[in-house]
DNA sequence: AAGACGAAAGTGGTTGA
DNA sequence: TCAACAACTTTCGTCTT
């Protein structure tokens, strides 16, 4: 093993969340994210880098011995999130052994089991860790059923230890808090999710979830810029299984419609819905307003409505096959 | 019979007084 | 706090493939 970390590098206070929340300079009130992997600060709105020392949790890089340079690495694994206790705490092995591998004797057994059970009944000790360990688990538990990957639960697990500061998880459900900060993510990271799909994964209703996620925007001053439709079109596509010729097609047909202003103030996925709709109709692999529609969870009317203002600002011929400009 | 269409009434969120 | 409003949904009868 390398040499421990200087443990200047470990300070309480760098340790972002726990200390106040950040605001960029630049754009005035945007959400400040961290990025872990380049050990920086960087604003989610502007993409401001504002500080750089921070914890490299990324392997050792200086070597003073050849056992040393086998194996570059730092002691422990990398902060996470998503872990309640950033997985810094030790963990007593289930098994009854020491680490010579003898068997322990009957007294050390039964202090072991005793440290283990305190172990346990610590690790969830304040009401916070209480809190956080449900939130974790919950937040593992829905991501998953989601397929929200990694890095996006980390940012959602950072969203709610902020929201937790900030004391916005009094007196709603824990759940509701997970759900709306997982939402947030998806969003900030530019994989949205649709409201109802992220609501039908959870115990919570839509409404719910929306005002949690209103007070989340207000209260952490977080700016997420309004859904762009083309962030749902792989996704809509490959539940649709429709090839990417098409996918290439929606978002042309998305990006003529934004140029002609026919995107303002509609729903994203309305919009994401009737350019599908007409590219599949165009390269001739037609699915239907119904199996569109449900995908992209609007009504087959909106799909409607949207299509046919596509088609028709656009010039597309309404018979479909016509190709537009370019 | 399934899909597409469009009218009409209902719903939830936003805006401005 | 309330009313007006735009976008979307629900529902349903009719037309088209």
């Amino acid at each position: 093993m390398g040499r421990t970390g200087s443990t200047d590098d470990r300070k309480e206070g760098t340790l972002d969340v726990s200390t106040e929340i950040v605001k960029c300079p630049e754009c005035k009130s945007a959400l400040v994210v961290e990025d872990s992997t380049r050990g920086e600060r960087v604003c989610g709105g502007c993409g401001l880098v504002l500080s750089d020392h921070r914890i490299d949790t990324g392997a050792e890089w200086r070597a003073f011995s050849s056992e040393e340079s086998d194996s570059r690495s730092r002691v422990g694994a990398p902060l996470r999130y998503t872990v309640h206790d950033k997985g810094l705490s030790t963990i007593i092995d289930w098994r009854d052994r020491d680490t010579s591998g003898k068997k322990l004797s009957p007294t050390r057994r039964s202090e072991i089991y005793r440290l283990r059970k305190w172990q346990i009944r610590s690790r969830v000790h304040s009401s916070l860790d209480r809190n956080l360990a449900q939130a974790m688990s919950e937040l593992e538990r829905l991501s998953s059923q989601l397929g929200i990957p990694e890095p996006i639960r980390e940012l959602a697990a950072l969203l709610y230890r902020k929201s937790i500061i900030k004391k916005l998880v009094r007196g709603r459900s824990i759940e509701a808090m997970v759900a709306a900060t997982l939402y947030a993510a998806c969003r900030i990271r530019l994989k949205p999710r649709p409201l109802d799909e992220v609501a039908d994964g959870s115990r919570i209703d839509r409404k719910k979830l929306g005002q949690c996620y209103r007070l989340l925007l207000r209260s952490l001053d977080i700016k997420i810029p309004l859904s762009n439709p083309i962030d749902y079109i792989s996704r809509f596509a490959s539940q649709l299984e429709l090839s990417s010729p098409v996918q290439l097609r929606t978002v042309e047909i998305l990006q003529q419609s934004r140029d002609i202003g026919l995107t303002i103030g509609r729903d994203p996925l309305g919009l994401a819905a009737a350019a599908i709709y007409v590219a599949s109709i165009m390269l001739d692999e037609r699915r239907t307003q119904r199996e569109i529609a449900e995908v992209a969870r609007v009504t087959e009317v909106t799909v409607r409505n949207r299509y046919k203002e596509i088609v028709k600002k656009l010039g597309i011929d309404s018979l479909g096959l016509e190709p537009m400009d370019f």
